[in-house]
RNA sequence: UGAGGAAUAGUGUAACGGUAGCACGACAGACUCUGACUCUGUUUGUUGGGGUUCGAAUCCCUAUUCCUCAGCCA
C-alpha cells in the first residue's frame, strides 16, 4: 500500500513524538444507525481501518447515536454484518455514544462552569434570525447569564421542566467569527423522544460538534478520520479538546468522500428509491449498498481492491463506475468457476449426428486452474446456442457460424455451418450444422485453425433459468448536480429480466456463494430469489467485448 | 464582498526542489478450445501569468475555477 496524506500527517506526528503519540495510532468508524452502509462507507471503512492495519494500530466500531429522531436498531446489526462481510475486525471494541450521555452530560456542566456554555432561551427562528451573516456578527440576550442560573436550568432542561425547542445550551465562543460553526454553537437539545438504547433515560442530547470529539478522548482515538465537510468544524472539534478535561488530544483529518458516476450515494435518495418502490429494496442488486453488492455478486475482495487503489486524498473527485466493474473482473476471473448458459437460444441441429445418440463430455472448470476440476455435460443432435453466434450473412471479421463456416463447439465437436430455418417473418429458427467426428473433445487433429469457439447446452438435457441483467441505475454520469433531479434520470433499462434462458444441468447445483463466468456473457451468481423451480441467476457483470460490430 | 479547503492525461492517484510515473479507459498488435484472460506497443497531463533557482508539479506573488460552512442533522 502506498502511503497518502493521511500517512504523511500520522508520520509528522509520530516524529514529533509527544506523550500522546508514543501510543499506538488508534482510528474509529463513527457510523450513524440510521440507514444501510454503501460503497462511500467500504472507503471510509477502508480508511480508517486501513490506516490502523498499516501502522499496527487498533480501530474501534463505533455507533454515533446521539439524535433518536433517526436512529433505529435495525441498522445496528446490519452494519456490523456489512463489515464484517467487508473481512474487517473490530475485535472487543464495538461501542455506542449513547453508553457517554453521561460523561457528555458532565462534561457540559463542566463547561458552564468555567463560563464557556451557556443556556439559550432563543426559538430556532429566533436563533436564525440572530445568527447575522458574513460581515454582522451574531447576537443572543442569554449570552451573558450567570453561570448558576446556566447550571439550574441545565439541570431543569435534563430533568424534562422544558419541552422541546424550548431552550438549548450553547458554547460561548465567537459570534464574530468568520467560521459560523464557532458562533456560539448549540451543543445540547432538548427532545423528548425515546432513543432506541436509553429509552427515555434523557430527553436532552448532545449534538454532534460536541458529542463527537468527546467520543474520540473517551476511548482515546490519536486520529479521528472523517469527510471533507467537516474541516469547517475542526476548530469546534479542537476547542471542545481543549476546553474539557481531555487526557488525549485526538487529530481530525479529513479527505475526500468517494464519488461514482451514474450512482447516487446519499443514504436521503437512497432511501427515497427504497421506500417510493423505484429498487426491491435496500438489497436490490443494482443499489450501491453492501448489501446491494453482495447480491449482485461482488465479493468483499474486490470492493476491498477497488477501495485501496482508489487512493485517499482532498480532492473531491468521482470514480468511473468501470473502475468498481474492472477490480470485480480482476477477482472474478481468477475464482469464478466456468459454466456454459444461453441467454437467446436458438437450436443448432447436427444433421449428421444419430438422433438416438448421447455423448458426456468433460468439461474443465477454469481454463486456468485445474485443480477446479472438471464436470460433465451431455450432448446429442440438437443444441442450443446463442442466436447472436450465427449470422447467415456475416458481417466482417466475424468467426463464428455461417454456411460454411466451421467453428468449435466448446469442448465437443468441430462443426461446420450448413445453412438455417427461418420463419414467414424471416426470423432464424433453427441452425443447421455437420460434425467431424475426428475431432471429438474440439481437438483437431489434423493442426487445422478453427477461429471461433461457441457454447451451447444440450436441448434435451438443460435448464430453463432467469437471468438477471443488470445496468446503471441513472442515466447521467451526475444525476444530482446542479438544477438535476436525480429521478430524472432512473435508466428503464438497469434491470433486463430474461426468461427462457438455457443453462447446463451441473448449476442446478449452484450455492448462494457461488460465482460463475458463463462463457462471453458474464460473471453471474444465485439470486436470493432463486429455487429449484424456477432457478434465478444476476449478472454481476459483464464480460469485455472487444468484438467491434461495424 | 466572511471563513476554510482543493486544482497533475478522458477518470482516479503518485513524484526529499533533480528523468512527470502507476492504474483504469481508449487505440493497435500477438496469443487463445471464451472476440474473455494474458502479453506487447501507442496515445493523452502539471489551471493561467509572473518570480526565486543551475534546476519548480513542488517554494513565493498573482489571477482564475471548483468545493464546504449561516440545522436545535451527522
Amino acid at each position: 500500500m502506498s502511503g497518502n496524506f493521511i500517512h504523511t500527517f500520522i508520520d509528522e506526528d509520530i516524529a514529533e513524538g509527544g506523550a500522546y503519540y508514543g501510543k499506538k495510532v488508534h482510528t474509529r468508524f463513527p457510523p450513524e444507525p440510521n440507514g444501510y452502509l454503501h460503497i462511500g462507507h467500504a472507503k471510509a471503512i477502508f480508511v480508517d481501518f486501513g490506516t490502523a492495519e498499516k501502522y499496527g494500530g487498533l480501530c474501534n466500531l463505533r455507533m454515533d447515536d446521539t439524535n433518536p429522531t433517526k436512529e433505529d436498531v435495525e441498522y445496528v446489526d446490519a452494519i456490523k454484518e456489512d463489515i464484517r462481510w467487508l473481512g474487517f475486525d473490530w475485535g472487543d471494541r464495538f461501542y455506542y455514544a449513547s453508553d457517554y450521555f453521561e460523561q457528555m452530560y458532565d462534561c457540559a456542566v463542566e463547561l458552564i462552569k468555567k463560563g464557556l456554555a451557556y443556556v439559550c432561551e432563543l426559538s430556532g427562528e429566533q436563533m436564525r434570525e440572530y445568527r447575522g451573516d458574513i460581515s454582522t456578527p451574531a447576537k443572543s440576550p442569554y449570552r451573558d447569564r450567570p453561570v448558576e442560573e446556566s447550571l439550574d436550568l441545565f439541570q431543569r432542561m435534563r430533568n424534562g421542566e422544558f419541552e422541546d425547542g424550548k431552550m438549548t445550551l450553547r458554547a460561548k465562543i465567537d459570534l464574530a467569527s468568520g467560521n459560523f460553526n464557532m458562533r456560539d454553537p448549540v451543543i445540547y437539545r432538548i427532545n423528548h423522544m425515546a432513543h432506541h438504547r436509553t429509552g427515555t433515560k434523557w430527553c436532552i442530547y448532545p449534538m454532534y460538534d460536541f458529542a463527537h470529539p468527546i467520543e474520540d478522548v473517551i476511548e482515546g482515538i490519536t486520529h479521528s478520520l472523517c469527510t471533507l465537510e467537516f474541516e469547517a468544524h475542526r476548530p469546534l472539534y479542537d476547542w471542545v479538546v481543549e476546553n474539557i478535561s481531555a487526557e488525549c488530544r485526538p487529530r481530525q483529518i479529513e479527505f475526500a468522500r468517494l464519488g461514482i458516476n451514474n450512482t447516487v450515494m446519499s443514504k436521503r435518495k437512497l432511501r427515497a428509491l427504497v421506500e417510493e418502490n423505484y429498487v426491491s429494496g435496500w438489497d436490490d442488486p443494482r443499489m450501491p449498498t453492501i448489501c446491494g453488492l453482495r447480491r449482485r455478486g461482488y465479493t468483499p475482495k474486490a470492493i476491498r481492491s477497488f477501495t485501496d487503489q482508489i487512493g485517499v486524498s482532498k480532492v473531491n473527485s468521482t470514480v468511473e463506475y468501470g473502475f468498481l466493474e474492472h477490480c470485480l473482473r480482476d477477482d472474478l476471473n481468477e475464482t469464478a468457476a466456468r459454466a456454459m448458459a444461453v441467454l437467446d437460444p436458438v437450436k443448432l441441429v447436427i444433421t449428421n449426428y444419430p438422433e438416438d445418440k448421447t455423448e458426456v463430455f468433460e468439461v474443465e472448470n477454469h481454463p486456468n486452474h485445474p485443480e477446479m476440476g472438471v464436470r460433465e455435460v451431455t450432448f446429442s443432435r440438437e443444441l442450443y446456442i446463442e442466436s447472436t453466434d450465427f449470422m447467415e450473412e456475416p458481417i466482417k471479421k466475424y468467426q463464428r457460424l455461417y454456411p460454411g463456416n466451421e467453428v468449435r463447439i466448446k469442448s465437443a465437436y468441430i462443426v461446420k455451418c450448413t445453412g438455417c430455418k427461418k420463419d414467414e417473418s424471416g426470423r432464424v429458427t433453427e441452425v443447421y450444422a455437420e460434425y467431424d467426428p475426428a475431432t471429438r473433445g474440439g481437438n483437431t487433429p489434423d493442426g487445422r485453425k478453427v477461429r471461433g469457439t461457441i457454447h451451447w447446452v444440450n436441448a434435451a438435457d438443460c435448464i430453463d433459468a432467469e437471468l438477471r441483467l443488470y445496468d446503471n441505475l441513472f442515466t447521467d454520469p451526475e444525476p444530482d448536480t446542479g438544477d438535476k433531479n436525480f429521478l430524472d434520470f432512473l435508466n428503464p433499462e438497469s434491470l433486463v429480466i430474461k426468461t427462457g434462458c438455457k443453462l447446463e444441468k451441473s448449476l442446478l447445483d449452484a450455492k448462494p456463494d457461488d460465482r460463475f463466468q458463463f462463457m462471453r456473457q458474464g460473471y453471474f451468481c444465485l439470486d436470493k430469489d432463486s429455487s429449484q423451480d424456477k432457478p434465478v441467476f444476476n449478472r454481476s457483470v459483464s464480460l469485455k467485448d472487444s468484438f467491434k460490430r461495424s
